[in-house]
DNA sequence: TCATATTTTTAAGCGCACTTAAATTTATTA
DNA sequence: TAATAAATTTAAGTGCGCTTAAAAATATGA
């Protein structure tokens, strides 16, 4: 069994539902790797505690509660990476999981009382931005996957996803981190991997990887 | 419920049990706040997986497992309240229920990479020793409670016990605190209570709180 | 549009860490 | 030492968050 609280399922759904908002309980069920009945008996208490809406059979959505809870769990969660990074030097790879259980087990206080002492950051080491304790959202950079590039293209890596596991560490290991420039030196076209140019050196790296490496073009 | 895990248990056997390392079941249920029964169910998984020394109506001892595995516990509780204490300026009577809860949270990867930002601290901030990685616990300043005092003693605090809930509070509202400076004025004997001088002001405290106050006595 | 595939829900059941109540063992003391 | 009290174990049962299997609803596509 697997165990995970009701601020799993608020967090998957704030993070992986559409743009309208909305999400299918096979979604939830497979981020959480668990079963679609598993699914179905949490939405029924998640909706009867006021945290989301939920008719059989239709799309999922927060509540203003679900959604506020979320926040809050997310920001609990970027705090402590920025922390585990920042302050105890953890590997840019290693802070999800150890952030993942750490955020059950954290006051708000605590919390706030840390987000003090890294001097109130606005994104975590992956790029992705921390909510306040109001749940304000700090503006996020216009972000382009390389995937989206042309050939020749310079740019400079401003997020890096961290939902798949072992990725980070892969894309850690060929040079990448926030900040780092990056050059498109190639296409190839039979299966969308991509030549670049980090720190001098030549990379390829698959269209999956190149999907969730997120940059900003440099001007000139 | 209250959903207390395997290592709430080793921890409460390895601090109440007595001087030749038993405990009786009573005793844990009672620091647990759980019914005998429950503490019979977890005795059997204990002792099932090697952890303690358990026949039927018989006093419970750890095995060397189980001791160390609750020296771990311990070794992360005090490293969190001294981080929390040190760090973040958490106040002395809050550390505790935080720490309960991200010791059960936490690698032994993060542990020591917050020890080794902490410096290696030897004792926590109610005056506790850290266990080292390898479970070494660092030797102990001969404590006396104020209750064992006598009339103008002058004594400095090195230890008070956090088990009490609210007293720490209340002793950090009187002054107490590590390295402080107390001279006992007088002792009342129909009550046991003790008359105190604490930063030049008189306090009175009753014998429960003056046997949970540790010093030792300043020469000269 | 109708058969088929997929998703979702329902039903039954499991393991865990508890609970209360009753039975048993051990300890106390008169 | 025998009656009584206290501690401990056993038995039965609960709530939670899962599971698998089957049933029902929805979506897909020839």
């Amino acid at each position: 069994m697997k165990n995970i609280s009701k601020e799993d399922y608020l967090s998957a759904i704030y993070k992986f539902r559409d743009e309208n908002g909305e999400i299918k309980p096979n979604l939830i069920a497979e981020s959480l790797e668990i079963s679609n009945a598993a699914v179905t008996d949490m939405l029924r208490k998640l909706s009867k505690d006021g945290f989301v809406i939920y008719k059989k059979y239709k799309g999922i959505r927060l509540t203003a509660d679900g959604e506020n809870y979320a926040k809050n769990m997310i920001r609990r969660h970027r705090i402590w990476e920025t922390f585990l990074h920042q302050v105890l030097g953890m590997p840019w790879d290693k802070v999800h999981d150890e952030a993942e259980k750490l955020e059950h087990s954290s006051s708000d206080e605590l919390i706030n009382r840390i987000e003090e002492y890294l001097d109130y950051p606005e994104s975590d080491p992956h790029g992705y931005p921390i909510p306040d304790r109001k749940g304000k959202m700090p503006k996020h950079k216009n972000a382009i996957a390389i995937s989206e590039l042309y050939k020749n293209d310079r740019v400079e890596v401003i997020r890096v996803n961290d939902t798949h596991k072992g990725m980070l560490g892969y894309i850690s290991k060929i040079g990448v981190e926030l900040g780092k420039e990056i050059v498109i030196k190639d296409i190839l076209k039979f299966d969308g991997s991509m030549l670049l140019k980090i720190n001098n050196k030549d990379v390829n790296i698959s269209k999956t990887i190149a999907s969730n490496i997120f940059v900003e073009k440099i001007e000139g």
